[in-house]
DNA sequence: TTCCACACGTGAAAC
DNA sequence: TGTTTCACGTGTGGA
């Protein structure tokens, strides 16, 4: 407690005390210790070097000071513990901001098709989380969307008769997902007739309808397959 | 980039360079300046003081380090601009918690029936988001539930083979009127195999995948037909 | 007294 | 070229 509150007036002061000093122009101590004559090109450069020095001092302090101030529940005002526990709030920041993001996705997916909702079908994640991938989790983002498996629980790709296939199929809830199964239908140039996604328990059941041009159906049938198949972990290949 | 990389490389390097010189009891610099005597008891607290703030000084850095390693996007691997950079990415979290808690009551607030709402959603924020989805349908739904028409405005009933006809209807968006269909089918005798709904600027696209037993198909497809037309205004019948 | 954290001035190194 | 950043050793003051 008034260690804290000590440590703090201790910052403060220093920081007075440089800025003072800054506009002092420090003299006291070139008087004092009477090395550095103002004349003497050395001694102008080293006292160049000292007040930029002395304002280096200073702004960092401030900047420290100023991180403390925006940590919460900071335990001891060391210089190291400060930035120490820095480090423990941006931590506990990452991990509270993916439960939240979990949280969020689940509550969307619990009701992917209300009856409110009329234009969400485009993406799976809402405006506000997407700009909010786009604008922090840069490097996340590039390691752990688009060229990642989508974990692929289960395929079954079925002939329905008149040329259309309906590909049913379970996969973990991450996003995606959709995007690479079209681009999979595109490759194969295949026409999606229709498609449902549902959210359920982590997981997305989606089920498509294909038209595809005449073509022997258990050909077809085999090339979605692996196709899709093709998107999973190549380690792990799923048996249909 | 070369730039980056050096300036971390000299932080490494300083690290080490302390971390041995730490080892070797940097006896080097003493015998150098020949300043201190290792038998003099002054000579022995310098030289603990000097090794003790040079730990400091290390673990601050590598402190600092940590820090610049938990905040993306960092710009310049300056100690100041390192604070800085941390200082605004706190920040910006801050903000961004706050954007997303808002999301989250909103999307809660929008699906009071929610999967995972097992709280008290639907009684506790009510008013002013209940307002959302109940102020429009309130009205309807005291009116004009139950025993009135569902507004057909389209449908098709195709047969798609294998005993499996596809009911697609354009219906007004209004309560009720999937649980009307799902009325007709059972009355009928006809399974759903699947359902999809859609909703579109105020209309509501139901594709239905109906199993029947064995049966004419033309036959089923009229009963089909009138039994959902039934479901309208019988003053207007809808002619498909 | 010792211990700890700090600011200071200084020379060097990088741009 | 000088400007900036850094680590270093040192002295100081509080626990």
């Amino acid at each position: 407690m008034e260690n804290i509150d000590e440590e703090c007036k201790h910052f403060l002061e220093n920081s007075m005390f440089l800025q003072t000093q800054e506009l002092d122009g420090w003299g006291f101590d070139e008087a004092l210790s009477g090395y550095y004559d103002s004349s003497s090109p050395d001694g102008a450069a080293s006292s160049k070097n000292i007040v930029s020095e002395r304002n280096r001092r200073n702004k960092l302090n401030q900047r420290l000071f100023a991180l403390r101030a925006v940590v919460p529940n900071i335990s001891k005002m060391d210089k190291a513990s400060i930035i120490k526990d820095a480090i423990e709030y941006i931590e506990h920041l990452h991990e509270q901001e993916k439960k939240i993001e979990a949280e969020i996705v689940e509550l969307e997916s619990g009701m992917p098709n209300s009856i409110n909702s009329s234009y969400d079908f485009d993406q799976e994640l809402p405006v506000l989380l997407r700009s909010k991938k786009k604008r922090t989790d840069h490097l996340y983002d590039s390691v752990s969307s688009r060229n990642y498996p989508i974990e692929l629980l289960e395929l079954r790709v079925t002939y329905m008769g008149d040329n259309t296939m309906v590909v049913s199929l379970t996969c973990s809830k991450r996003t995606d997902t959709m995007v690479k199964l079209c681009e999979v239908f595109e490759s194969l140039n295949l026409k999606i007739i229709t498609a449902n996604i549902t959210c359920f328990s982590g997981r997305l059941l989606k089920t498509v309808f294909i038209q595809a041009n005449e073509e022997d159906k258990d050909l077809l049938q085999i090339k979605i397959q692996t196709a899709i198949t093709a998107l999973n972990d190549p380690l792990s290949p799923m048996s249909i």
